[in-house]
DNA sequence: TCATCATTCAATCACATCGTTGAATGACTG
DNA sequence: CAGTCATTCAACGATGTGATTGAATGATGA
């Protein structure tokens, strides 16, 4: 059935994009929002030129598309089923590569402060109101659902906007989930100005599921 | 943050996998359940020795799993989520992708009698008594749940037990989704017999999610 | 223990892919 | 209409991948 074979084949090349570590963490940051070629390659650390030509293999194969906005292009996620898309990945990947669940616990659970924090232990700290809550998603996604009380600064935004929180609390970052790497840099980028910070274990979709509140209003904006 | 690039780059491991077409079809078969190696090579097409190696590499990725079983050695999916990964794929590669909405409506809703049906028709008819409704997937999923009144012969059986179906009613095959080729295959087959065959043109999945009745004894049995 | 047979390995070829380089495009802006 | 600047193209070398071949492995079952 040579139609089958061609329709995999079609499927192989959505596929095929999926085998870069280069292209994921593109579109990690594109699932931010749109992003123009060279605020991709600067933030990912590649060339521009190399940055553009992964950009076009995402296009073609579907997954990002790209829009002209004065003399930029910017490229966005095609579907936001591509976010669904790389969490089954990382879901799948969590539970069957040892070196993923090693690397995760080596660098991200153990030693002293940087162990993440529980929701249950969440929920217990913000019932004392000694600690600040951070949403390090993209704006549209605190708009449409987020952790009552939360603050929200999108990681691109992190920088400018760190002074703006109180020095004198604790702070606790969550995003997307427990594979979305924007609040280990949201804690680093913390701890490295003197504020005390930790990652949630997991994330809002997590949160959310387990049946916690929800709250839809974009106040508490920083 | 090269901890960033290394997790993304085992993320990558898994999804070079999904980067073939014929590893995404030994996958589709291995969505039927566990298959030996030799099985999937003559299914396939494929020589064993090239299965052999697809199959290992899949395995490295957690993808696929392998059990020895007297002198063979059968491998199935990893885990259900497997499914899911390749159902989403089928999404966006469908909404996105061209040329995967041009080959199917080609080749599979278009001229005569291979139109599929759509649910609201497959009700119509089914209320008439006159048709009979094949479940193409695996036992496992059919026991797990199937439209009332289905018949189910997995599509490895399918060519010995044709010959158990009406031959003067009409049949209504559908499989686990819209990309899942099988029920074309069960049409194609069906066809090549005489019958009077359609494919659903949705799969299981959609029809519960749309709220239509779901049996769930094994009867019916063929 | 030995023969059998399903599976895997090893070596090879053609071909695709990744990243770099420097030049070319082409749409805004003055 | 010409300069500017973000982006893309084209060509290159190193490396990786897919498929084929024939030989090797190794667990089974007599």
């Amino acid at each position: 059935m040579a139609f089958k074979q061609d329709l995999n084949d079609q499927f192989a090349r959505m596929g095929k994009v999926l085998g870069s570590g280069r292209r994921l963490e593109l579109l990690d940051y594109l699932a931010q929002g749109a992003r123009s070629v060279d605020a991709l390659a600067s933030v990912s650390g590649l060339s521009i030129a190399n940055t553009s030509q992964h950009l076009q293999k995402m296009q073609q194969a579907g997954l990002v598309c790209a829009e002209r906005q004065g003399k930029q292009i910017f490229y966005a996620l095609a579907d936001d089923e591509v976010i669904t898309l790389m969490a089954v990945l990382h879901g799948l990947a969590e539970r069957h590569l040892a070196e993923v669940r090693e690397m995760v616990s080596l660098h991200l659970t153990a030693r002293d402060s940087l162990a993440p924090v529980s929701v249950d232990e969440l929920l217990a700290r913000a019932q004392s109101g000694l600690v600040t809550i951070l949403d390090v998603r993209p704006p549209e996604e605190y708009a449409a659902g987020h952790v009552p009380g939360a603050v929200n600064i999108s990681p691109a935004h992190l920088h400018e906007q760190i002074a703006r929180l109180d020095a004198g609390r604790e702070v606790i970052a969550y995003c997307r989930g427990p594979y979305c790497t924007f609040s280990f840099e949201a804690v680093a980028a913390l701890r490295a100005q003197g504020f005390t910070a930790h990652r949630l274990e997991s994330g809002f979709p997590e949160w959310k599921q387990a049946g916690h509140p929800v709250e839809y209003e974009q106040n508490q904006q920083v």
